[in-house]
DNA sequence: GGTCCATATTGGTCCGACCAATTTTCCGAA
DNA sequence: TTCGGAAAATTGGTCGGACCAATATGGACC
C-alpha cells in the first residue's frame, strides 16, 4: 500500500523512536553521525538527512563541530505529535483528551469568526453539511468523517490561516487516534439530532455566540464517546470552588504518562525581578 | 551576531522565498536538483537538504522519480508562519491579526485548564507575575514581554503538550512583530491595572469562567494597542445581525495581501452525497 | 588552579558514480 | 489516426571518499 520508506526515512524513524523512548536523553548528545551511519550500516549522508528532518521537527539541535543533541520535547514543533499517538504502542489516551481540548477551543473560536465574515454560500454549505448529522440516513460509521469535515469547514470559513494549518497538523492524528466510533446509544441519536438543531438554528440567525456553544457541545459529546478508560471518569478527590458546572465534563489534562514523560520540565519559574 | 548560515540554509531560505513570491506555483513542478544546483552554484547535495527541510515544512512534496513540486500554502505546517511575517518586506498586519485571535482563543481555553487543574504553588507564581503588569515601576518596554511570559505560564500551567506545542511556534512570530509597544495613553495605564485586578481576583477564587474572560479582556487590549493600519478599522459594509456586541472588536480577518494570496483556495466543497 | 594552544572530533560541503522510480518519447498494432 | 506499450531520458535516493571549518578535548605552561 504506502510507498516503501526511504533509507534515510527509516533513519529518522528508529533515531526518532530512540529519543521518545528515553535511549538518548534530553540535552544528551547523540552519537557523531559517522558512528551511527556505522552502526546502522548506511552512508553517512542518509543519517545526515535524517537528522536534518528531526532537527526540522525540533527534537534535535544540531550545532556545526559539536555534535548534536537531544532537545525536551516541551520545545519541538507542533509536528511532533504526529510522531507522539503511537510511542507507547497503543494510541495515548492522554494525548488524545489534550488533542480534542485544543480542537474545542479552536474551533469554537474560529466559529465564532466564521459566523460573523462567512459568506452566505458557505453558511449554507456549512448548514447542508451539519444537517446530514441528523439525517438518519447517514450511518454511524460515517459520523466521524462528517463532523471531521464541519471542522474543516468552520476552520476555513473563519478565513484564519493559522487555524487552518494548526488544524492541518490536528485533524489526521486525530482521525487516526479516535477510528470507528462506538455505537450511539438509544438516546445518542436523538442528542446529535439535538445538537444539529441548535447548530442550524445559530447559523441561521448567524449569531456568533450562540454557534460557538452549540459547536462546543457537539465536540464535547466527541469526546465523551473516547473509549472509556482512566481519563473519562474525572477523579477529582477534592471538588473545588468552580460557579461554572457546565464546563466539568472535560478530561482531566493530566501530564502524558509513558516515556516521554520524563521530557515534562516544570513550568517555567517566574522571572524574580 | 547570528552565526553565518549554512549554504543549505541559504539555498532553503531561497527556494522558499521563490515560492512565496510566486515564482513556482502551487502545483508546478520545481526545477531538478541538479539544475538548481548549477543555477546556484552549489552541490547538489545542498539543495537536496534544503529541499528536504522544505518538505518538513510541507511548502514542497518530494517523490523519487517524478520531480519535487511546490504545495499549496494552506497544506503547509504551521512551522511556515515563521516565514510568513516579512513575506512582502515589513510584518503582514493581516496575519499578525489572525496571530492575535489564535493566540486569544488557545489562551483562554489554557487559562480555563490551568484554574480548574494547577498547583496552589503554580496559581501563585501566575499571580505573582500578572500583578507586575499593574505595578507602576514596571516598565512600559517591558509590558509586552511579561504578558508573553504571562501567556506562557498559562499555557504551561494548562498540563496541556499540544497547546505548549502551538505556542512555541506562535510566540516568537507574534513577540518579532509587535516589536516595541506604543506608548499607552493617560487611561491605558489605568485600563491595564484593571485587567490585573480582574485576573488576580478570578485566580484567587479560583473562577475558570472569570479568568477566561479576564485573560481575554487583557490580549484584547493588546490587539488594540497595534499599529493603525487598514485592518484596525473594521470596514464592514454592511453590518449584519449580531447580538452580541461585546465581540465586535476584532480585526477582520480578511484574506492574507501579498502575493501568497495565489494560495488561497475556496473553502473544500461539502461532500455531494 | 587557570590559561592557552595543538590536536582530535564533528558537522558542512563537494565530487562523481550508480540505482530505482517516474516521466517522456516514439514506434508499431488496431 | 489513435492507442498501447516498450525503450530512453529524466529525476530523486544512496553511496563512498575527500576536504574544510567550527567546536571540543587534552596537555603544556605559567
Amino acid at each position: 500500500m504506502s510507498a516503501a520508506p526511504s533509507r534515510s526515512e527509516s533513519v529518522a524513524d528508529r533515531i526518532r523512536d530512540e529519543i521518545l523512548n528515553g535511549t538518548y536523553k534530553p540535552g544528551e548528545r547523540l552519537p557523531a553521525e559517522r558512528n551511527m551511519a556505522g552502526r546502522l550500516g548506511v552512508n553517512r549522508g542518509s543519517v545526515r538527512e535524517a537528522l536534518v528532518k528531526l532537527e526540522q521537527l525540533g527534537l534535535v539541535e544540531i550545532r556545526r563541530g559539536g555534535g548534536s543533541t537531544v532537545r525536551h520535547l516541551h520545545d519541538a514543533s507542533v509536528e511532533i505529535i504526529r510522531h507522539l499517538l503511537f510511542v507507547g504502542g497503543a494510541p495515548n489516551h492522554a494525548l488524545v483528551a489534550q488533542l480534542l481540548d485544543a480542537e474545542e477551543m479552536v474551533t469554537a473560536g474560529a466559529a465564532r469568526l466564521a459566523v460573523e465574515r462567512a459568506s452566505d454560500p458557505e453558511l449554507a454549505s456549512a448548514r447542508g453539511l451539519v444537517s446530514r448529522l441528523g439525517d438518519p440516513r447517514t450511518r454511524e460509521a460515517d459520523l466521524p468523517r462528517v463532523i471531521s469535515e464541519i471542522v474543516d469547514l468552520i476552520t476555513d470559513a473563519s478565513g484564519n490561516l493559522v487555524l487552518r494549518l494548526f488544524r492541518n497538523t490536528v485533524r489526521p492524528v486525530l482521525d487516526e487516534a479516535l477510528g470507528p466510533p462506538r455505537p450511539l446509544g438509544r438516546g445518542g441519536r436523538r442528542v446529535l439530532a439535538q445538537r444539529v438543531r441548535a447548530i442550524d438554528a445559530a447559523l441561521a440567525r448567524r449569531d456568533a455566540g450562540a454557534t460557538e456553544e452549540a459547536v462546543r457541545s457537539l465536540l464535547r459529546d466527541r469526546r465523551a464517546r473516547l473509549k472509556t478508560g482512566p481519563d473519562s471518569r474525572p477523579a477529582r478527590s477534592a471538588p473545588r470552588k468552580n460557579p461554572d458546572p457546565r464546563r466539568m465534563r472535560r478530561a482531566s489534562p493530566k501530564e502524558l504518562p509513558w516515556p516521554a514523560t520524563r521530557f515534562l520540565r516544570p513550568s517555567r519559574p517566574a522571572p524574580t525581578a
